[in-house]
DNA sequence: CAAGAGATCATCT
DNA sequence: GATGATCTCTTGA
């Protein structure tokens, strides 16, 4: 249990920012190239509500998973019950368990039956902290969601949020009012299998930001 | 610090 | 029956 004292206040400025609902992306946000997305998402909120409380985090590193011929993208294998989200309307949750553990977060993108999706890959915390520390079991904070399933957990986001519309209240993006920070574009991460696609750069990081995976 | 193994299960063959 | 859009811990230099 982290000590009583509050480590990092929570200025009003960005609470009432942050609960402004005219911030939160409209889905045409969503319905575009997933590359363009990927990186607009970059340096905005995501912003999850909870009955125990809301986490707020700024996006720092997102990968795209650009369609059925992106051989890393699950929609490559067709469409299944699993991948059944991708090839939704955008501006909802494409969220899958992994390795017997770990939730994975994605944003679906792009029109309707065109399956893509940009991967929520780190967020820097901004509320909820407290919260993001008891559910990770773990105080340092740049490991809370430096990485796809730990933002998860930190989140409280598991498969019962599949299907999410990003454009209700549970789960959703928010303007920052910023433009969007300098990035760097990188091979994704842990797509080996992926042929001549798991070299191309689709993932993208805010430079020099501490709470990325890797650098 | 880098590298490797183990944990554990939904999904698809 | 195999594998994976991961994480954490252990080992060894």
């Amino acid at each position: 249990m982290a000590a009583g004292s509050r480590q990092n206040p929570e200025s009003l400025a960005c609470i009432l920012a942050i609960y402004n609902s005219t911030l939160k992306l409209p889905r045409s946000f969503y319905e575009r190239s997933t590359i363009v997305v990927a990186k607009q998402l970059l340096g905005k909120y995501l912003v999850r509500q909870h009955p125990k409380g809301n986490t707020v985090g700024r996006i720092v590193e997102t990968e795209a998973y650009v369609g059925p011929q992106d051989l890393a993208c699950h929609a490559a294998k067709g469409r299944t019950a699993r991948t059944e989200v991708m090839f939704g309307p955008p501006g909802h949750a494409y969220v899958y368990f992994i390795y017997g553990f770990y939730n994975m977060l994605n944003l679906v993108t792009e029109a309707k039956d065109y399956p893509a999706a940009v991967l929520i890959r780190a967020v820097e915390p901004v509320q909820g902290i407290e919260l993001m520390q008891n559910r990770r079991r773990s105080s340092a904070l740049r490991s809370l969601a430096s990485g796809p399933g730990k933002l998860c957990q930190a989140f409280g986001i598991d498969r019962s949020l599949n299907g999410a519309d990003l454009c209700g209240g549970v789960l959703f993006v928010q303007d920052s009012g910023d433009p969007v920070p300098k990035f760097l574009a990188k091979p994704r991460i842990g797509v080996d299998y992926a042929g001549k696609w798991k070299d191309k750069p689709l993932r993208f990081l805010v430079r020099g930001n501490e709470f990325v995976s890797k650098f």
